[in-house]
DNA sequence: GAACGTTTGATGACACGTCAATAATTCCAT
DNA sequence: ATGGAATTATTGACGTGTCATCAAACGTTC
């Protein structure tokens, strides 16, 4: 015996899907017209540059953007023939490897940072007022925790504690923002 | 002069972010594990049961569900060599084609379902109460909104208006939730 | 120090989605 | 009726993402 959805829950989830297909489809359009950058390369730059050497490796780089290994080393190589990013050895792991945000890459999202939160104001935080801002965020967060605290944005490793990169978004300092 | 996002804004543009990624693979994980199809499978298969006579034209389903017309060719060529669906040709009009839902696609839907809809309570619904499912509907529709009429769920074509199959969801009716 | 399991990445096969180009039919204006 | 534009759908090339599998290096245990 299924429990359907109310009408009331089914709006919700229609409403939410198809906000999050308009959302993605044009912020990831104006990104691809604007920078020349797909998202996932603009979230593996943004990552990049908000790392102290602009650097990472592969494996804390996935599990900080929750993305499968494969998936972060296929993007690496296709991002590696552009130009954007470079591989380097690491010295104390053979296993291990680095990704490195290449001149080309840095200077990739520096031009596209402002063209980006643009755009992500103009199709959702600007078209929200501030109590639905909070709402979003507090729903958001919520469903996160559910996810557990692997899933939190900022799965910062333990040898990791006490950079504080991540507080720099809006001020304009190097870290450009993975918004 | 960029006008970066505030902490507040960047929390939510995060939240979003992340409660997007995670909802999305939770359930397209499931859908898979469960009933061996995926999203679009099931979005296809979902819409297909909504239709009078488990058919549709073509580039009717594809502005229904916002996809473009060589995405969902694409789709329903993957789609028939599982035998989830056929072609058949529209005798009004040589150049159109209707996509049909087979004996297998149907038990396949009817079958997936319940599952789904459970995940998608587990994952979201059932983690939000009340007021936060009225205020994420408002909040999707809003943004929704703003991409125009022709973003709306259920753009019924005008030769398609009075049908009523959409308002069976909750009810054990023929059309299956495209929840 | 050899054997075992783990960690770290890379790879191939395949599903998915976009864009640009194509073909066939229909519609419409003359 | 005919020629040009619009509509409908398909295709190929390519970038993207997943899964299963593999190989190399590490570390621990005996």
């Amino acid at each position: 015996m299924t429990n359907w959805l109310s009408d009331d829950e089914q709006r919700a989830w229609r409403a939410y899907r198809r906000m999050v297909l308009l959302v993605d489809s044009a912020v990831a359009r104006e990104l691809a017209h604007d920078a020349g950058l797909s998202m996932p390369d603009y979230l593996v730059l943004s990552a990049l540059s908000e790392a102290a050497d602009h650097r990472r490796r592969l494996t804390e780089l996935a599990v900080r953007m929750q993305w499968s290994p494969s998936r972060l080393s296929h993007h690496v190589t296709r991002m590696e023939q552009r130009s954007l990013v470079t591989r380097a050895e690491c010295s104390e792991d053979l296993r291990a490897a680095y990704v490195v945000l290449t001149d080309t890459g840095w200077e990739a999202i520096k031009a596209a940072a402002p063209d980006h939160v643009r755009s992500v104001r103009d199709h959702l935080i600007d078209l929200l007022d501030e109590d639905e801002i909070a709402a979003l965020t507090s729903i958001g967060e919520k469903v996160i925790a559910h996810f557990g605290a692997d899933c939190l944005d900022r799965p910062v490793p333990r040898d990791d504690v006490g950079r504080a990169d991540y507080a720099a978004q809006s001020a304009n300092r190097s870290p450009v923002s993975s918004s």
